[in-house]
DNA sequence: CGTATCCTGACC
DNA sequence: GGTCAGGATACG
């Protein structure tokens, strides 16, 4: 599920349950889960204080009192589930956190492929990243000179977390619709009014994600999507048939008709 | 640059 | 039983 918005939201939710609180134990509760995150590391973190989340593009860091930090990265289905004292584990939890109060924040992955990785203190945990899609240095500008020389298509460049961060494949489609912007366009060729309305189609688009919960409920839903999972229905904006094509690998939705070369 | 890969679940 | 999926990275 987790675009910015998600992520977001789910950051909030983990602010709430774990800020302030101690940790008993971190479990691995899948192997996959167990290879980024051996019990040594496990081990390491029992009885330390989760002191800030935060949040940047899709990662978030669980900052603990001795300086350790957590990295979570959900990946494609990852979630939070927070639980009460003594209630049950989902078993789609694949890591949790459990506190000493006996509450928990489970990582609920029906993939299993989020990451959790423990990290020293002082080390940056965060690859390279652009500037977060929702702030105030991402604009037309910064994003001439970041795709300047770029040969690919610009819907390949938005989800390249180096060039924006925080941006996946439904919203990147959505904003494209947004601003009218054909997907395929080369990235180096758009100028600035172009890339100007393109900015404000991305940040039109996450404003309306955070509004609407942040939270995708269910695939099916197209309803909440202008393109995305829409192929063969109608266009809202001029009623040609929505198309699907494929750009790096993933499936990119968008509106022959209205989104302009 | 495109493609495979990590996983599981949902859907045809 | 095969295909596809919201992400990122390691390849060739």
């Amino acid at each position: 599920m987790p675009e910015l918005p998600e992520v977001e939201s789910a950051a909030v939710i983990a602010r709430a349950a774990a800020v302030g609180k101690t940790l008993a134990a971190l479990r691995a509760l899948h192997p996959s889960q167990a290879r980024g995150l051996p019990s040594e590391s496990a081990n390491a973190v029992v009885g330390d204080t989760v002191t800030a989340i935060e949040r940047r593009g899709k990662h978030q860091l669980i900052r603990l009192s001795s300086g350790q930090v957590l990295h979570v990265h959900f990946r494609m289905t990852g979630d939070w589930l927070v639980t009460a004292a003594g209630e049950r584990i989902d078993p789609l939890v694949r890591v949790v956190l459990e506190f000493t109060d006996g509450t928990t924040l489970g990582l609920h992955d029906s993939r299993a492929l989020s990451s959790v990785r423990l990290h020293a203190a002082g080390e940056n945990p965060l690859p390279a990243l652009g500037p977060e899609a929702t702030g105030a240095s991402f604009d037309a500008a910064y994003l001439r000179t970041a795709l300047a020389g770029r040969r690919g298509a610009i819907k390949v460049a938005l989800l390249d977390q180096r060039v924006v961060a925080g941006l996946g494949n439904i919203y990147a489609a959505e904003a494209l619709w947004v601003a009218a912007l054909d997907p395929r366009i080369r990235a180096s060729s758009l100028g600035v009014v172009r890339l100007t309305r393109l900015v404000a189609g991305i940040r039109r688009t996450l404003a309306k994600a955070m509004r609407t919960t942040g939270r995708y409920v269910d695939r099916g839903t197209s309803a909440r999507f202008h393109v995305y999972d829409r192929a063969g229905q109608p266009c809202r904006r001029c009623a040609r048939s929505i198309r699907r094509i494929t750009q790096g690998a993933r499936s990119t939705y968008f509106c022959p008709g209205c989104q302009k070369r």
